[in-house]
DNA sequence: AAGAATGTTACATG
DNA sequence: ACATGTAACATTCT
């Protein structure tokens, strides 16, 4: 669940509380939430280190530790962080457990067990394969464009690859090209720079107001996104397209279709999010929607 | 009760 | 080199 505006609720909702915290002992209950490491080895590297900032890359939650090292913390699909006193009883689900100064305990809850935590000396060379953090002033509507404009690859798994741009996942890719009416499997060539602009102030205006909502938390079962406060994320009441399959487009009133692309269930409006260009120009003349329609349920 | 699920990576195939 | 497809990880939710 934890895509880029989840992991930076849960590092805003960590900084103050885990600043300064020194690590006083290591639970590990799943061994290979560590690996590369061995849980004896991981231990031994992380006790007694002090947590000196808490910051985020990508999906990745950097807590830095002393002389340089780094605690990289990847929530995959269930991941949870949360900080409680060391007296609040275990629960199953609970992978990784460290103790802190003040009798506190900083746990990973993950259903799951995909969820990872390193330990590296530099942290630079983990995070070397990442692309551009896409709320930042270096990622601008040219840079997309130029990235769409060197791809041959449909657009959706083109922006799901951390490589290309950093920290969007399945909720939010459906969610932002909904937003700038794109079809997820376009080719990302043939998406032209009116819309390249579209889609850059859709990931920077759904991100901004995602975080600003805690995240997006989906069903209520245990294996959802919380924060660290144990609260629910408030974005799902904003979904537009990501598993809105049936429902009417906020936009346009067409049933949200749903289709998988990549592997991963896809959602978007087949009115609003044309896979030709040509019919996007067309939609926005509503005397010629009708004729527009019919020649679409044409057979080929 | 079968199918899907917020993520990533390795490997195979075209 | 690049693009796409499949499986694997392991469990829960609908």
């Amino acid at each position: 669940m934890p895509e880029l505006p989840e992991v930076e609720t849960v590092v805003r909702e960590l900084r103050r509380p885990l600043k300064g915290a020194r690590i006083t002992g290591v639970r590990v209950r799943w061994a290979k939430t560590v690996l590369p490491l061995t849980p004896q080895r991981f231990r031994r590297l992380a006790c007694g280190q002090t947590i000196h900032s808490i910051t985020r890359r990508a999906k990745y939650i950097v807590l830095a530790l002393d002389s340089g090292w780094r605690m990289l913390v990847h929530l995959r699909m269930t991941g949870q962080l949360y900080l409680t006193a060391a007296a609040t009883p275990q629960d199953p689900h609970d992978r990784l457990v460290i103790a802190l100064s003040g009798r506190r305990e900083l746990r990973l809850h993950d259903p799951r067990k995909f969820g990872r935590v390193w330990l590296t000396p530099d942290g630079e060379q983990a995070l070397a394969h990442l692309g551009p953090e896409p709320l930042s002033a270096q990622f601008t509507a040219p840079v997309l464009f130029n990235i769409l404009q060197a791809s041959s690859r449909r657009i959706k798994p083109l922006l799901l690859d951390q490589s290309v741009i950093a920290g969007l996942g399945n909720i939010y890719v459906d969610e932002c090209l909904w937003q700038a009416r794109i079809h997820p499997g376009a080719a990302a060539r043939s998406v032209r720079r009116r819309q390249a602009g579209r889609l850059h102030r859709a990931i920077a205006g759904i991100l901004q107001r995602a975080i600003l909502r805690g995240g997006t938390s989906l069903g209520e079962g245990e294996s959802n996104f919380l924060r660290p406060s144990r609260r629910r994320g408030g974005y799902n009441r904003a979904l537009r397209a990501y598993q809105q399959q049936g429902r009417p487009c906020a936009r346009c009133g067409t049933p949200i279709a749903r289709l998988v692309l990549a592997q991963r269930g896809t959602h978007y409006c087949p009115r609003c999010q044309p896979l030709w260009p040509k019919q996007a120009r067309q939609q926005e003349h509503p005397k010629n929607q009708v004729q527009l329609r019919r020649q679409e349920n044409r057979p080929p």
